[in-house]
DNA sequence: AGTTGGTGCTGGAACAGTTTCGCTAACTGT
DNA sequence: ACAGTTAGCGAAACTGTTCCAGCACCAACT
């Protein structure tokens, strides 16, 4: 509600030297463009075109991600399946590239007009999520969670899921089974992990240490640990993978190494498309539906713009979509 | 350089009344408003927001398309790789959702502040690019090639490389050489059969109407495909595919249905993205380089920019990128 | 020492687009 | 025939941005 001229009026400057502390203008003081900040934040302001308000919505990446997996394409489908009927338009940016220096990110998307933003981003860049959150600025973040209050999110469990894939490998006999999961963790494979363990130990299975293995989320991940079974004197007869593309690498470099698949190696992947299809066999796998994930993103975050107005500052949406098994052609039973 | 209030002038109608037109406000007259679109066509007006100008961009899906492809993907990668230096912005949106009712194309890229457009269509939706550059608003298509004038696109070269794939196969002795290619023609497609129908020529090879295969550009087309062909009595030995997917499809199904590739059949594939290591054996394909044809196809739409503020009505812009033949595991000498 | 020129920063004013409010004219129901 | 309603338009108010002028300060030159 707050205009320009209210923070004109509110911090005795003109309108064009507040103007030009909202856009990075160099000639402004920065003792001046920091307060100018400080009070634009404080009073909420919105900007607006003419008379009307902005109605941009950013898809944002944070950190070194980009754009490129059919999980984000599958995202934004969802987002913008939501978005049109309510006269959003959706803004590709990612936000370390887009925000100036000297300048805090809530500024940037004030400054290209946007309302709020859905998040992608990588563990590592986690704390600039949190960051961004804690300016205060509407935003969404999609496959992570967060323990600390105050940051909205909208992620898949994969719990259960992987409990269930589990469960379905132990019932073909299998009881070396290995998990596969990602170097660095974030909550969603940290799920997945425990699954594992839960699925194991109610069956009376030992969780051998060994048997978690840690790659790169990568092809190349899934190729590499397959070489380093192929050493192991009892390897593991079933693999269950917290991430798709190392189940692609390593069905495929199994079969390169002559193993059948599944006689010799029973496998479970995750599959954020329709990758468990393009392979052979069939890849059993966890799904996620992501084009929903997005769809719960856009209207969690105008469920924010809401909840913004109405004071309740430390509430943050938190959404979770199930997971699915389905079972294709790359588990079977275990051959003694 | 025209302002509303110019256009105003002009029509003899107030600001507000100009602005409503331009808006899609259902207040305005019809009539009015059309008058005021062809004033807006006429004078070249450019919306502002304040006193500048508006830098957004739009990656426009027309037609059917949806977004989720990773050809797609790269493409935006390489589209915000070049726009974020230049200070623009990039807009998702599907053009037949985002214009309303009784609205032109350029009109609504305009409401939305949008300087020009890169286009993504189907052969089915080719007119409706056609009709935007027709109503002269800056565009570019991005992978398909336009025989009219006026219309600018940026496309990859499949001649050479198809040319080299048929070449590749018949050094590797194989004769009955089909290729597959979808059922609905464009540009690029039809480049790829020219390509092969020259390959075959100048071998000495005898084109048959037969062995150009029609089907669906999905994973399924291919699947189907393996299946008439294993009903066929002399088959061909070897499948070139103008398409990423049906080249998937087909390489599954001739192994589930026990043939070894590439010993029983040889199979060069399309690929945007990685996929033709994700199978088993790996996919000898042609590639081409999404993300440099995003690159492209900005550059040549800020060519356009530049271009039409100095009069050059009926230049178009068209860039073509090559593309390679890679060789991987899909492809062996011809068995028999 | 005084003057001159440059530079960093700010404000006034002009200008861009949008919306609110009010007016007019035509239409509609009784 | 008349009151009420509604479509359509314009004046004015308001929002954001930039151009131009000005002020203060500093450095340097004569």
């Amino acid at each position: 509600m707050a205009s320009i001229r209210d923070l004109a009026k509110e911090l005795k400057l003109s309108p064009a030297t507040v103007s030009r502390a909202l856009n990075n203008n160099p000639l402004v003081a920065a003792e001046v463009r920091q307060r100018v900040l400080n009070a634009a934040n404080k009073l909420q302001y919105v900007p607006t075109i003419g008379r009307r308000e902005t109605m941009n919505i950013a898809f944002a990446y944070a950190g070194d991600r980009s754009i490129g997996s059919p999980f984000d394409a599958a995202l934004m489908e969802g987002l913008t399946d939501r978005m049109e009927a309510g006269g959003f338009d959706l803004l590709i940016l990612d936000v370390k590239r887009a925000v100036h220096p000297r300048e805090t990110f809530s500024h940037m998307f004030r400054r290209k007009g946007i309302r709020g933003a859905v998040l992608r981003t990588t563990t590592a860049a986690k704390d600039l999520c949190i960051q961004i959150a804690e300016e205060g600025f509407p935003c969404v973040v999609v496959g992570e969670s967060f323990d600390r209050d105050g940051i909205s999110f909208v992620r898949s469990d994969s719990l259960n899921s992987s409990r269930d894939a589990v469960h379905h490998l132990i019932d073909l006999k299998h009881e070396k089974i290995a998990i596969v999961v990602n170097q660095v963790d974030d909550s969603d494979h940290l799920d997945r992990i425990a699954g594992y363990q839960e699925a194991m130990t109610t069956r009376g299975l030992k969780v051998d240490d060994r048997l978690i293995f840690r790659i790169p989320a990568k092809r190349e991940g899934g190729i590499q640990l397959i070489r380093r079974l192929a050493a192991m004197p009892d390897r593991p007869t079933a693999l269950f993978f917290a991430d798709p593309l190392p189940a692609i690498g390593a069905m495929m470099e199994a079969q390169n190494i002559g193993w059948h698949i599944p006689r010799d190696l029973s496998i479970i992947g995750f599959d954020d498309a329709e990758l468990r299809f393009m392979v052979n066999p069939t890849m059993t796998a966890i799904c996620q539906d992501a084009r929903e994930l997005g769809r719960m993103a856009f209207e969690s975050l105008t469920l924010l713009f809401s909840q913004k107005g109405r004071e309740l500052q430390n509430s943050a949406v938190r959404r979770t979509l199930p997971t699915q098994l389905e079972c294709h052609g790359s588990t079977g039973p275990v051959c003694s």
